[in-house]
DNA sequence: TTTTGTGAATAGCTTCACAGCA
DNA sequence: TGCTGTGAAGCTATTCACAAAA
């Protein structure tokens, strides 16, 4: 029970085992190992051991990790033991795709409200959420606590729309805006650059056309 | 001139020292420097550096770098100085938002086809590209030689879809599916798992919560 | 046996610090 | 002086390998 800091790639790889073993409570699986896990999602088994260690002891030496108490401590380490509210800012393509999105609720986000500059698609509902004029985003963050946002509008209003986010109280921000934002100290950003990760795949591609001895392997990352 | 093999760690960030090149291109600056670009993204400028030198010698002492050639340099570095096609498997929310999004052609990635397996989406126009039957994947993808693939179907039909991808002949894949997609040697990944992202930023806003000594910086990486 | 948890060893990445060019 | 390119140092993360638990 050392108890260092864990390493930010082990909290990534948390969401990995999180759905995994989700996945395996949905086949009636009740008990786990390192070594499997770690063979589901192609890495060592160690690693998989240590990054748990990193949170305390959930395993049984000989027996391994029951499911269910597995996901609970993930869940609870990760904070989605409790449903998030997120708004989105811009209903354009992306924003209601997102909200439409079928997949959050069920890890731990409710996608409540959302916004956008354009009056036509204010009032319009899009999933659950409603559509709100720009105006309303300090109200509606302050009166619902929203913690999480994600920014989906054109890049040249993305860094205006996030200060105003994190003046209301926003401590989160999913970001697909090829921009780095500024935030206040405290606040933290999660980009999301797809342009980004097809010039990686084109990299990798284009790279292993010539040099036929590519050795990267990589389900890449994500750093990302 | 040494040449090691860069860390995949250097190659994304590549991705942003361009993107930051082409904002300053088109605001007319034509040279910059490693702590300019260190400044505006957040980085060392050390450590801009030698990202660069994993690559070639692009700067000149006591001058610093011209930001056009360097463009051109990082461009021909990720593949991006030709345009690929990418087809886009799955024409729902996601898919049709990102077959609409303005961005990839000037980032070198043109959207040539989408498919689906709703006969109602089918002969669809969307964005530029036309919404064909999933039949047609292998044919396609031969007669474009198609090369890069965006995979946003359900998860369940995920790895069927791969498998017919990589047997046509595509070797790099944009998984919008949160589930670990298994390929051949040679072929490449990038996951993008918005409800990962959206675990992280709870993970770090939670953690936040208590103990308020969070030192963690981060426009966090995804990786991604 | 099997499998965890973990110190020790290794590998990988970032930052330092400075020689050399402009 | 200003700035690059780069070895060396320092730090972080992964993998090894084994003692202890079941």
């Amino acid at each position: 029970m050392k108890s260092q800091t864990p390493p930010s790639p082990a909290v990534q790889r948390l969401s990995l085992y999180l759905r995994q073993l989700e996945d395996m409570a949905g086949l009636g699986i009740q008990k786990t190992s390192s070594r499997q896990l770690a063979e589901a999602l192609k890495l060592d088994s160690a690693q998989v051991r240590k990054d748990f260690a990193y949170f305390g002891q959930f395993g049984r030496p000989g027996v391994g990790y029951r499911v269910e108490p597995l996901i609970e401590a993930l869940r609870r380490i990760l904070g989605t033991d409790r449903t998030w509210k997120v708004v989105v800012i811009g209903a354009g393509d992306l924003g209601r795709a997102l909200l439409r999105y079928k997949g959050f609720l069920s890890k731990g986000f409710e996608l409540v409200a959302a916004f956008d500059i354009s009056s036509t698609k204010v009032g319009k509902k899009v999933g659950t959420a409603e559509v709100y004029p720009l105006e309303q985003i300090e109200q509606i963050i302050a009166t619902h606590s929203v913690k999480l946002a994600v920014v989906a509008v054109p890049t040249e209003s993305a860094q205006q729309v996030t200060d105003r986010l994190c003046a209301a109280g926003v401590m989160g921000i999913l970001n697909f805006a090829p921009v780095i934002l500024d935030v206040p100290d405290g606040v933290t950003v999660a980009p999301v650059d797809l342009a980004a990760k097809l010039e990686q795949l084109s990299f990798r591609v284009a790279g292993a056309q010539h040099k036929s001895a590519s050795s990267n392997r990589s389900q890449s990352r994500g750093k990302s």
